[in-house]
DNA sequence: ATGGTTAGTGATTGAGCACTAACTTCAGTG
DNA sequence: CACTGAAGTTAGTGCTCAATCACTAACCAT
């Protein structure tokens, strides 16, 4: 019931929808349920945003800019394994804290094939700018070699997908990732 | 018009739900979409099997058998390092292939979130133990080194997502996968 | 031919959805 | 205190979609 900004709330919408959109991706979350979770009307999205496909937006690149803050912050002062290792720390800090802002990042990875499929080529411009963004953003404090940027993120990746399909904590398919201790 | 058995037809229900689901998910996706690939009407769908979900689960579940049966063939009495490179090499001709196989996969993960999140396991139980059959089924020919098929795998669903992102081959965010050839 | 089975369609329904239009409530200001 | 503009709601529209029903067309025994 309290009243906001417009501004402010637009920012609870961005909120809300990352939760939302994290579950069902884009078609599988109503615009209803996004303002259900808000706690206001769902025509009162359609006045802070022009429509769905700009909420979806907004909360793509919202999602893509903290990832980024996360890992520069992580990497701050830090070089090479001392660098990889705080990233890693920050980056299952906050699959544990908000596992939505990673699903939604999965999401929007195939909301892009979805794009492309329909002629839509801006959305994934600016999905895989933002892609190199990261890419750089933990590039250079790995000390700029493209092997290890690339193990990284394909480590990542794979935690996207365990924790996607729901594999509990300690589960053997988590074996060889922990803290690089590998055994069999 | 040609007749069919009930029996093929839910054969190429199963081949077009896969290209239909790959691009659009499963709320992405309509019934409809998927008949008119087939070159059937809409309502027989729903002769041939009970519900969209089902033909959703037919086809994940033939997409995981596809791709661990793809691995087993490329390890078929190899080992180590040169395991890796048949298993790797086989992947790459999958994804030029017939990309929507390993679309459908991706799919297939965030749809378990999903269910699990309404509260059905059944599905997330089933997708696990696939990937678990997965799991071991690259773990052996690797020479069951737990580190070596989690590296593995990760690069995989990189490769997954720079696919999903359409980056397109030669793009620098490749960089550090190829035949792990490393530079700066 | 005929009686029965299996493949397949057209018409329809009811629910859910994105989005619009018109109205209401309230905080701040002259 | 009246006025205004911004925050927010209620009611409604047109569309899409999964699923159902009643029906037709082709195949196969005897």
């Amino acid at each position: 019931m309290a009243r906001m900004s417009a501004e402010e709330r637009r920012e609870s919408v961005i909120q809300a929808a990352t939760t939302e959109f994290a579950r069902g991706g884009y078609h599988g979350t109503s615009t209803e349920a996004i303002a259900r979770r808000v706690g206001v009307s769902q025509p009162y999205l359609f006045r802070l945003f022009p429509g769905k496909k700009a909420i979806f937006l907004a909360t793509a690149e919202r999602c893509v800019e903290d990832t980024i803050r996360m890992f520069a912050e992580a990497a701050q002062g830090r070089e090479g394994e001392e660098a990889r290792h705080a990233m890693g720390a920050a980056y299952i800090e906050a699959i544990s804290e908000q596992p939505e802002r990673l699903m939604m990042q999965m999401q929007m990875y195939l909301a892009v094939a979805a794009a492309e499929a329909e002629g839509d080529h801006e959305f994934g411009e600016a999905v895989r700018a933002g892609w190199m963004r990261l890419w750089d953003t933990i590039h250079l404090p790995l000390g700029a070699d493209a092997h290890d940027t690339t193990t990284f993120l394909a480590q990542g990746m794979l935690i996207n997908c365990l924790v996607a399909m729901g594999f509990p904590a300690g589960h053997r398919a988590w074996a060889g990732l922990g803290p690089s201790e590998s055994s069999d």
